[in-house]
DNA sequence: ACAAGGAAGTAACGCGCGTTATTAAAGCGC
DNA sequence: GCGCTTTAATAACGCGCGTTACTTCCTTGT
């Protein structure tokens, strides 16, 4: 910076002066010049650190997931990523992998990067409950929540995206709708249930426990399930499914496949998570719910860009719509 | 640091030789014990950036990828991570998007931030030509080569890949193999070809050209070039095949199935690239080999670090095995 | 007794930058 | 010509730390 201050015939000030474009600096505009020109000819480049250093604010945000890998993760960063980067803030990431003790050497390290703000996402919907140091700094939980209410979340509205999944069912005609649930106690299913069961109540019908069964979330699990659900007399049988997730779906396809019915014609399914592999590529493509990761995590980083400027939260807990995305199962 | 100098009564000197282990500085234990205390009372943590500054050392490296989504980033992430954080290195991880400007921008970021190393991966084996002010920093290539072949590069290597899983199914008595293969044109295909062809002469067997088709990597294109396979008569008809990647092999299996035919009794199956959410979840479960993306970023940072550290690389161009993942489609 | 040498610890500079207070020059009204 | 304001620019300090050169005190050997 002194080069290029020398070089433009300024003083270093004047030279941060532009560089920042300092409101309140009078620099005329041929001396602007002479100092960009200097710039590009020694291809100065500012020093990220030392500006944080200097400026006291460090530009970092972190972010910790459970697992880097797997779809869920790579799209709450997409998500955050690009939000951060434009802002000109940056992500540390890191990945606790489920282990306490990595965790927490990640908080650490993160904490003496300076971020400004902490993002915590987990892999599925859940309680769950920080080491206290993170209280040191603005945190966001992404698609988990603090059984104490007291950190701010951003969530996915399960019970809109299970009304929504049911409505396109009904909307197509069915009127036996079956449900395969994952673990009846997440809250994913809980939501999930309860936004089928208004949609049904909306279209005039009482929802049917019998036509409830839990899946497991494993692709077996669905399998066994839409079997039972099938193979009752034509009168019980429900027309169509609505699965608890996409690896679910795909064993409830076998189960329909295998009795010779045809989907969409006979059978209709709906799934859920938007597995990309999976949906898309199952034979016929599978219609599902996109749980909104990436919506999540842009949304992450504008709150927690708010409170590192010290603005107040107009929500504390926000949910995000999953949208439907037609394939040709419905 | 220096609220803990005053409350260990040392001097910020003594305090940073004991933070840094300083080689050559005698501290008494009493002394050290001391000032460990003092960290520990006031909650100190030193700052990351302000050392980078002194000691003119970032401890960043710089990870770019087309895409952040998709499992094979998330993988090459995973691994170069998990390497990075052990050695007390950070990674400042940027999305091209397929965007020059983009791409140029997070360079430029990268640069800033004074990254003492560079990792760039593509999502798919091939060339790539990178921004010239690449070659400001150490650079290596991950999953894709410089035409110029200037840069040092990390590769699966596809030949043995090829071989391994013909040989899987040369070994189960399979005789007459079928290739399902990418685009014929990528360096995948071709190295995949040769490990299959020389599989082939190994056991005595000559390749027959008419058993390779090009499946064009989708489900659709396999699906296509299996029935082509499967319709010919007996004497004719491949009793395995290999497919270019899983979700070839999503739509051999349809064919096959479509045929009445059982997997692996009557048609053996193997694939290529492992999509978990693929290969664990189709039925049967698909044995497939594995991209090991991420032992190619673990790689990836340990070739930056000797860079970093100013060693010669003694491989310019690293080939890394793909394992085979034996499930039950043969 | 004294020099030599090691142990324990410190003052002071610099890393690259943002920022505040201050100065010097220029413009303006009378 | 003199005061006054605006414009243009700078010297100097501090951010939190690593590091070098230097000082002081204590042993040890002869």
């Amino acid at each position: 910076m002194s080069d290029v201050a020398r070089h433009a015939g300024v003083s270093r000030t004047t030279v941060s002066f532009v560089l920042n474009d300092k409101p309140g600096a009078a620099i005329p505009d041929e001396t602007r010049r002479r100092i960009l020109e200097a710039i590009d000819e020694l291809g100065y480049r500012p020093n990220a650190g030392a500006r944080a250093l200097a400026a006291n604010r460090s530009g970092w945000f972190g972010l910790i997931t459970e697992i880097v890998t797997g779809p869920f993760a790579a799209e709450v960063i997409t998500g955050a990523q690009s939000r951060a980067w434009g802002d000109r803030r940056f992500l540390l990431i890191a990945a606790s992998e489920g282990d306490p003790a990595q965790e927490a050497a990640a908080l650490d390290q993160m904490l003496e990067h300076r971020v400004e703000g902490l993002l915590y996402a987990t892999t599925w919907h859940r309680a769950v409950t920080l080491p206290k140091v993170a209280r040191e700094v603005p945190t966001v939980l992404v698609n988990c929540y603090d059984a104490e209410g007291e950190l701010p979340c951003i969530l996915p509205d399960e019970e809109s995206g299970g009304h929504r999944a049911t409505r396109r069912l009904l909307d197509a005609g069915h009127t036996r709708i079956g449900l395969i649930n994952l673990d009846p106690a997440i809250p994913a299913a809980i939501g999930r249930r309860e936004g089928y069961e208004r949609a049904l109540r909306e279209a005039g019908i009482t929802p049917d426990p019998s036509l409830v069964l839990p899946g497991w979330a494993t692709a077996d699990g669905a399998y066994t399930a839409a079997c039972e659900l099938l193979d009752r007399p034509a009168a019980d049988r429900p027309t169509a499914l609505f699965c608890g997730n996409d690896r679910m779906a795909m064993g409830a396809y076998d189960a329909i496949k295998e009795r010779g019915l045809r989907i969409p014609h006979d059978v209709a399914v709906v799934g859920f998570d938007n597995q990309e592999l999976i949906a898309a590529y199952l034979r016929p493509k599978l219609t599902t719910l996109a749980l909104p990761f990436e919506a999540m995590g842009t949304k992450g980083v504008d709150m927690l860009a708010a409170l590192a400027a010290g603005q107040p939260l107009d929500t504390h807990r926000v949910t995000i719509d999953c949208p439907l995305l037609e394939r040709s199962s419905v």
